[in-house]
DNA sequence: TGTGTTTCTCAGGAAATTCACAGGTTCCGC
DNA sequence: GCGGAACCTGTGAATTTCCTGAGAAACACA
């Protein structure tokens, strides 16, 4: 089932009607902390552990509908925990958290369970992105949404990352679409450069603010070419995209 | 729930009917007041605290609703005042206080997560805005209210920033966006000089004091232009706003 | 390794916004 | 009617904000 926020946007809920579950897994502090807060935003229920023991204890009561694993902690190999939560819960789906480098070897197969993995430094839109896609197909929520985000003739399909205006295929590199699926998911609603960079960028981006001014840039170009824009920019405010006709 | 005071000013309330409540934490006695004195005014009830070992110790007994925390406290680090903050209160939506150029590296993230914040110097309307959106997203306080406030004719958006008057659009700067608001806020209720340039301007302003007269003026250009007015002086007190027809 | 793509910094320029200043107007008490 | 206080608004300059081209660096992939 999904119902609407009082910010219009689409909230999964577990069939009986309650909110998704979700367990945050990592002994960094201030990871569990940015995550946690990001996914309530969403609407879920959060729990966080900081050890692979902790893990599994906490996912025995708290029967999480998914979990944010982190592969490196400090007791106990990603994949023994992996074991051990597929014991208590074995249709849980996992999204993984690993460093850039760890990657190849250990990761690739796992997913191949329906899991899914990030690399740090990660972006929050996409965690919540995956996660989201994560516990869709698992079946815990509801199916009736889809992946297809809708704005005027602007479509963008959150699975297949396809992007189209007016029937037409737009081609997006990956900041690019982070970026418009942001604004997509909040119609209507001027986003702050401060709060989009928050959002689609890397949690430990250190650079400049105005790169969010540049890739709006590239947006238009690609979205509003020749077009009815649909892209505005409110001077002292931020950004925000709404229909044409309006 | 959301209910109309004698004053015309809508109010959050819990969904019990009690007011909200909210935690203000600073180290600067004169922030605290400032912010008390403002949020009371919203008719919330505001405990404060000057450091971080108060905050936890009043968070754990007052139980509010959203917190105002200071990134710069004398005993504590600010995120380590928010993890104990957490413990006791999983859920508490929180406002950061910030000096301007502390942003990047620590804020940055946090906010996504559903907290938000403001640099010092605030506005103390931002303060207010940022914390309503914040209370009525946590869920705290009644979902029904929405983002739109009606004065006559007049409808200004806080979501999108949109103005329009008689269904006409209107362009507003963000200054003039900020006054209006907190005119249409406080509708058929004269706000002087004083409480404008305190609310709409940064509380350490140190311009003319005639710059009210002069964006009021520009309002008027824009809001009133040839119609029946809206906007009234009250000579020696102040201005108001209210719907032309009386 | 080489090539094409993507990300991001930097800097210049255009435009919008903010604000001080000052002269004008209205109001009010005397 | 006079004088002063309060208020209004035109002008213009300083500042802020935003946009975008150019190119360096990082990356992806063969």
């Amino acid at each position: 089932m999904t119902t609407t926020s009082p910010q219009g946007r689409t909230e999964l809920l577990r069939p009986d009607g309650s909110p998704v579950r979700v367990l945050v897994v990592d002994d960094e502090q201030s990871i569990t902390e940015l995550l946690s807060m990001a996914l309530r935003y969403e609407g879920w229920q959060i729990r966080s552990a900081g050890d692979g023991t902790g893990a599994v204890q906490t996912a025995r009561e708290f029967r999480p509908d998914a979990v944010v694993l982190d592969m490196m902690l400090p007791d106990m190999d990603g994949l023994a925990v992996l074991g051990r939560l597929r014991r208590e819960l074995p249709d849980v789906p996992v999204l993984f958290l690993t460093a850039k480098d760890a990657l190849e070897d250990r990761i690739a197969g796992l997913t191949a369970g329906g899991d899914d993995y990030v690399t740090k430094p990660f972006s929050l839109e996409e965690v919540v992105a995956r996660l989201r896609g994560l516990i869709r197909r698992s079946g815990a929520a509801d199916h009736r949404s889809d992946s297809t985000l809708v704005v005027g003739d602007l479509m963008l399909d959150e699975d297949s990352h396809e992007v189209s205006r007016a029937g037409q295929n737009i081609h997006l590199t990956a900041t690019e679409f982070e970026l418009l699926r942001f604004l997509m998911r909040n119609p209507r609603r001027v986003l702050s450069k401060a709060q989009i960079l928050d959002r689609v960028w890397s949690y430990d981006f250190g650079g400049q603010a105005n790169v969010v001014e540049l890739y709006i840039s590239y947006l238009r170009r690609k979205i509003d070419a020749g077009r009815e824009p649909m892209i505005h920019t409110r001077r002292g405010a931020g950004y925000l995209i709404k229909p044409a006709a309006s």
